[in-house]
RNA sequence: GCUUUCGUAGCUCAAUGGAUAGAGCAGAGGUUUCCUAAACCUCCGAUGAAGGUUCGAUUCCUUCCGGAAGCACCA
């Protein structure tokens, strides 16, 4: 909408001399200030040497006198005869009838109303369109030749054998719904997750396992166990390998070998799967019993194996997916790759590493491999990458969803990627805030973790308690279920709805909320709408018998209707500026207003008991009248179509609806 | 030291340079013989400091104060 109004505002303009300008159009917050505004005005001010109130009432007589001389099913705008923008007259000449009136007020802003026949147009139509509607086939678009971009969104990275952490929770969450708003916005996206398979954090815990004997013991124990235990099993060995590694010189020997025995692991490990894994033999660093590497090449299999089989557990439970696994064991060639690098002057020698030198670049300077030879997190970049961008075809963009920490690794492998000409600008780091203890820092070594499933898990025990004091009757498995759904809700609405970058102090009682502001408000809003429209037992169908010209909205209503007007526009923006609080934000207020209307006015009429019902009201267009049927009709296409936008909206956050709870 | 980033109500957060700085939680008070009270209504309460640009600044620029992250062999 805010589309075709903009494209109108420029006509006008261009009446008035000023071409080559977009004016930018807003939803106005104020149902006072008009459904949209602009403040064109007030920007042209200084260009054309007027005051700002002068253009506005300009702009606004020449909108006037269009809305005079158009009539349904006429042109308004005629004075283009080029075929491509007939499309475009259409739409502004129905939108010219869609605006009731313009108000000019000062400074200069200049505000649209639309009538409540358009509104109430609007709400129709989100029946009709369904989940489709706020998707980018309902929107006016000028650009329909242009084909789906290809885009890949590579997040989560877990790495196995450490914990699923809140922060994993943060990544996946937001990447999720940035992913969803990127469909919906007509692009086509592959999932990716990377996961860290190999390196140090692999050594200690492996080292727990091997060398110290409480651990050593119980493996074959833990083998029966589920999931679940296995990876807390994993985690204590790491924190005691951790441990060892700070305390005990020889302990710390010992893990360095442990890490060089994981690496030839990983290239077995690949070469097995027939990847190119590099020409570098890890097994000439071991200095210890270089006989171990079977030993470890089978634990290491197996332990990798226990948490990639976590991990999964939780991805189903927040309803992720992914299309293709990569993982740092796949990408030793990088190591050969950073040599060829050298040999183009890309990358540089030093100290017996490979490094690039930032400095001519303004960057920093990174290891890319390190003096034993063995490949940083750097180099294994530059044997993903060219992966990433062949594996699916040409990809017009790479998001990574990494937090704020790896600024300074992406800018230098972007770089590096460039002068090597494996991309060039086609890659962006999304950056989501960290997810913080507010009394304390996270560290899987110490144990110090808020792991992921125990925020879910708490979340669902505080719904049981609500769930208790209502006076349900929900059987064991419906309480499990409603109580799960709106437990991964709270948690991941709690997430989106700060902006991405911004950190969050997590402590449980003020982060994951339940009420007002939260996942299980707008889950508990789409239930009782649904729940109404269960009992009124009206089809849908009766929405074709409205009649347009004589409906009228009271300001409850009017509210819902122009929010449902603007989902569109603010999908539109999320998906532009890959903000999913935005939808957040959008979606709190629907749900306010839904509610607002639902506690003054009765929908049912045959309850008929609320006293703020009114049975006739009459329009303001004319002498006709809703009938209380026409009001219930429109009530109910209203709490319809409120649903209907709940549940879309909500899809975007990655958040199923209840039907009930 | 350099780079990046943040500072809004008691707490957690909103606000492409626009209109009276919005919410939620907490606190005080109220709403249920009626469609789900996980709801609704009322009250209380804020832009770290100082300058600058602008018709107009929470937003942009400078300085200061305070926090966070990164800056050579971890991932």
């Amino acid at each position: 909408m805010k589309h075709a109004i903009s494209f109108l505002l420029q006509s006008v303009l261009t009446d008035l001399g000023v071409p080559d300008v977009v004016p930018e159009v807003e939803i106005s917050d104020d149902p006072k200030h008009g459904d949209y505004t602009t403040n064109i005005a007030l920007r042209l001010s200084k260009q054309l040497k007027k005051s700002p109130m002068d253009i506005a009432l300009q702009v606004s007589t020449n909108l006037k006198s269009q809305i005079s001389t158009t009539k349904p099913g006429h042109q308004g705008l005629n004075r283009s005869n080029q075929d491509q923008k007939i499309s475009q007259q259409k739409t502004v000449s129905l939108l010219l009838q869609d605006i009731d009136h313009i108000d000019v007020v000062p400074p200069g802003f200049i505000n649209i109303f639309f009538t409540e026949a358009a509104l109430s147009r609007t709400i129709v139509r989100v029946i009709k369109d369904g989940e489709a509607y706020g998707t980018r086939s309902f929107v006016d678009t000028q650009d329909k030749q242009v084909k789906k971009k290809k885009i890949m969104v590579e997040y989560a990275h877990p790495n196995t054998h450490k914990s699923f952490h809140i922060g994993h929770l943060r990544n996946i969450t937001t990447a999720e719904s940035l992913i969803r708003l990127l469909e919906a916005w007509g692009s086509q996206v592959i999932r990716v997750n990377y996961e860290g398979d190999v390196g140090m954090h692999i050594a200690k815990a492996l080292y727990g396992l091997m060398q110290i004997p409480s651990f050593k013991s119980q493996i074959p124990t833990i083998r029966t166990k589920t999931v679940k235990e296995k990876v807390e099993f994993l985690g204590k060995a790491y924190a005691a390998g951790s441990t060892a590694f700070e305390e005990d010189p020889k302990a710390k020997e010992q893990i360095v070998d442990y890490n060089a025995l994981i690496y030839a692991s990983a290239q077995r490990f690949a070469r097995e799967k027939g990847i190119e894994a590099g020409s570098f033999d890890y097994i000439s660093l071991v200095k210890g019993n270089k006989d171990a590497v079977g030993t470890i090449y089978d634990l290491w299999k197996e332990t990798r194996q226990w948490s990639l089989d976590y991990f999964e557990t939780i991805y189903k439970r927040v309803g992720s997916h992914f299309d293709r696994y990569y993982f740092e064991s796949e990408c030793l060639a990088g190591v050969d790759s950073a040599r060829e690098a050298v040999k183009k002057k890309v990358l540089m020698e030093s100290e017996g590493a490979i490094i690039f030198y930032g400095k001519p670049y303004g960057l920093d300077t990174r290891v890319f491999v390190n003096s034993l030879g063995l490949p940083t997190y750097e180099a294994k970049e530059l044997a993903l990458a060219p992966a990433e961008f062949t594996e699916f075809g040409h990809l017009d963009k790479l998001i990574h969803v990494v937090g704020p920490e790896q600024a300074s690794f992406f800018k230098v492998t972007f770089k590096v990627e460039e002068l090597l000409g494996i991309q060039k600008d086609q890659q962006q780091h999304y950056i989501y805030g960290w997810v913080k203890l507010k009394h304390g820092k996270m560290s899987s070594r110490t144990g110090q973790v808020v792991l992921g499933e125990w925020l879910l898990d708490e979340a669902k025990k505080e719904i049981y308690t609500i769930l208790q004091k209502s006076n349900s009757n929900y059987t064991k498995e419906e309480q499990d279920m409603i109580a799960d759904k709106a437990a991964v809700a709270a948690v991941k609405y709690s997430f989106l709805k700060v902006s991405p970058q911004s950190e969050i102090a997590f402590d449980l009682g003020e982060s994951v909320s339940f009420e007002g502001d939260s996942g299980p408000y707008l889950q508990y809003t789409y239930a009782r709408a649904r729940s109404v429209l269960r009992k009124s037992q009206i089809p849908m169908t009766k929405s074709q018998e409205i009649h347009y010209d004589r409906v009228f909205l009271n300001p409850e209503e009017r509210a819902i209707a122009r929010l449902l007007v603007f989902y569109p526009d603010v999908v539109a923006d999320a998906a532009k500026t890959l903000s999913p609080s935005t939808i957040c934000t959008y979606l709190f207020s629907l749900g306010q207003a839904y509610n607002l209307f639902y506690a003054k006015h009765s929908i049912l009429r045959d309850t008929g008991k609320a006293s703020t019902y009114q049975g006739v009201r009459v329009s303001k267009k004319n002498s006709d009248t809703m009938t209380p049927s026409d009001t219930m009709t429109l009530r109910l296409l209203l709490t319809a179509a409120t649903a209907q936008v709940l549940k879309n909206g909500l899809y975007l956050l990655g958040i199923e609806t209840l039907e009930q709870m």
